[in-house]
DNA sequence: CTGAAAGCGCTTACAG
DNA sequence: CTGAAAGCGCTTACAG
């Protein structure tokens, strides 16, 4: 490995010099740096990254940490376009990401607090929020640069992108109300996580502002998962008073909703109408094809990255909540009497 | 920040002992380790991870290199899942993993020797392979430690984890010849892909060994990307001599296809069945649930960051090529006359 | 414009 | 069983 010492050597000049001449150091002749840099192109020389790290203390180096359940994560293409997103932007700013999975609860802070604390990254990413979670609290308390995607209360030092999640849902069971829907069901997706109780809220704000009571059986619990979509599912129709519609908190547990139906034989959109969250590729791709509430999920990893680097670099803090817009996408799974061919 | 020598202060010990508590040195007296962790533990050390990977030129640290066009990668299921395996086991092995994304072709090469020249990573995964690809020399020739999930030619320290594709391909194609089929067409993807020309190779293998000839416009050119699944479809559809059964190179593009082919009132799987490959999630969920060739997506990972470690650790070459069996899982999208229900 | 020196936080022969 | 010293490869005041 050649290092800084050796290319002054050849070049004839202290190591000062040469460290002067990598970084563009403004007091350098034309003529030592032209001379250096062709020494450093032949010689082959890269600068080590640790020794430069420690002197500088800092990595250039963000933590993505993934949401406990990394089972289930990449289940969803939710993620890897958020993950699209954070890379596209960290890798413009010449920031390295550290992908930093836990495989336990306990595990989760002990593997953050070796990044954060052992000083291998400038910053975290926090790619969900659950409702109190200490990850954050710690996060807060060192005081250390941190963007949440989803909210958190109570934390000003911790920036936060997010959906309007209540609107979002407002918005997507009004458009089914809209539809001349009055018994809407709600599938839920893991119950702590922010997202889930804020796209719950929202539909309970929908039905009570349209008039529209609520049965209590129509809110199914489902996780994320395909299956378990099935199974709420194939719950909630044998329900007497059973909904026409459902909002479904997310694209993948829509596909698992609509496998279900279509094996019990009902039709979406005629027997029963849907629309869910998140809007990824397939559900374009869908038969029927599903109404789905686009979040912008790229655009929120992209301004999560971009907060959280402007934090680092100019220490400043863009307080509060960010806000990325959503818009409903309505496809064939929303809307009755579609003119179809053949 | 708290260091060694704080420690060593409070402690009234030398720095090197309590660097030797912390490596669990042998020849430490017990008494003495007991009071340094205790000091450790009260006063929040943490190990300051530059300084250590400086010295011991280590950086328990692995870049997971992804594939040119980012774009498309997050979009498909199998990425995720492949992800998934390599962390499960690097994560356990105690090694992070560090995104190596690259804005374009020339900067891949640069983003990547500044990781392993610059000794920030002590090994490599490289995602997917292309032929010749430049990388692959570059890495080779440095004798870094790379593991390739896929196959390479003339560099055999380069560790691979691969499935068999064509044999993978040749099952898939044999399995729809079972079925009666015998003008079979193939949906080929990126084509400079290794796995794009082998499964295309175990097709034509497998028409050919069983005395069908191969019609040259059944193979048509896709993209991973859903709308040239859909593409490909509409164009193949309108052949006089037109294929009654598919090979679609994966679980993707084969949604594409599906959509397309109802939008043209196609019956899949009575009108034209189809088989693809990976196996992702929705696949299962599709209607009609598509057959499809499982990989072991999770186990290719999995394998690749454990001979990759061995590698390092214990300068192991595996050579050669290691291959993960795959098994075709029949679904619904390959078989007429299912019994259905209603 | 350039160099000598100190130091970032750790490890590890060497000596005792 | 433990300490003093040198060193990993870099940066950065300080001095000239």
């Amino acid at each position: 490995m050649v290092t800084i010492k050796d290319i002054a050597k050849v070049a004839g000049v202290s190591p000062s010099t040469v460290s002067r001449v990598i970084s563009n150091h403004s007091r350098i002749s034309k003529a030592t740096t032209v001379k250096v840099k062709a020494i450093m192109e032949e010689m082959g020389y890269h600068p080590n990254v640790m020794a430069k790290s420690l002197v500088s203390k800092t990595t250039r180096t963000l933590a993505i940490v993934l949401p406990r359940p990394a089972e289930e994560l990449f289940q969803d293409f939710f993620f890897g376009e958020l993950l699209r997103g954070i890379l596209a932007h960290s890798t413009r700013a010449g920031y390295d990401m550290l992908l930093a999975a836990a495989t336990s609860p306990a595990d989760e802070s002990d593997t953050i607090a070796r990044l954060v604390l052992g000083g291998r990254v400038d910053g975290v990413v926090l790619l969900s929020s659950r409702q109190n979670d200490p990850l954050v609290s710690m996060l807060a308390k060192h005081d250390f640069p941190t963007v949440l995607i989803g909210r958190t209360e109570g934390h000003d030092n911790i920036i936060t992108v997010d959906t309007d999640n209540i609107l979002a849902s407002f918005d997507a069971t009004t458009h089914l109300i809209n539809q001349g829907h009055k018994k809407i069901g709600f599938i839920i997706g893991i119950p702590n996580l922010t997202v889930s109780v804020d796209r719950l809220a929202g539909y309970h704000k929908a039905m009570e502002e349209a008039g529209l009571t609520v049965n209590p059986e129509w809110i199914v619990d489902a996780e994320f998962l395909q299956q378990s979509g099935f199974r709420a599912m194939s719950f909630i129709m044998d329900i007497a008073d059973r909904p026409t519609a459902l909002v479904v908190i997310d694209d993948v547990t829509a596909l698992g909703v609509m496998r279900g139906l279509k094996e019990l034989d009902y039709n979406v959109p005629n027997d029963i109408s849907l629309v869910s969250f998140n809007n990824i590729a397939v559900s374009e791709l869908a038969s029927p094809a599903i109404s789905s509430v686009d979040i912008g999920t790229y655009q929120l990893g992209y301004t999560a990255s971009h907060l959280l680097i402007r934090r680092i670099q100019e220490n400043l803090n863009t307080g509060a909540r960010n806000i990325i817009p959503h818009r409903l996408v309505v496809r064939e799974s929303s809307i009755k009497d579609i003119n179809k061919r053949g």
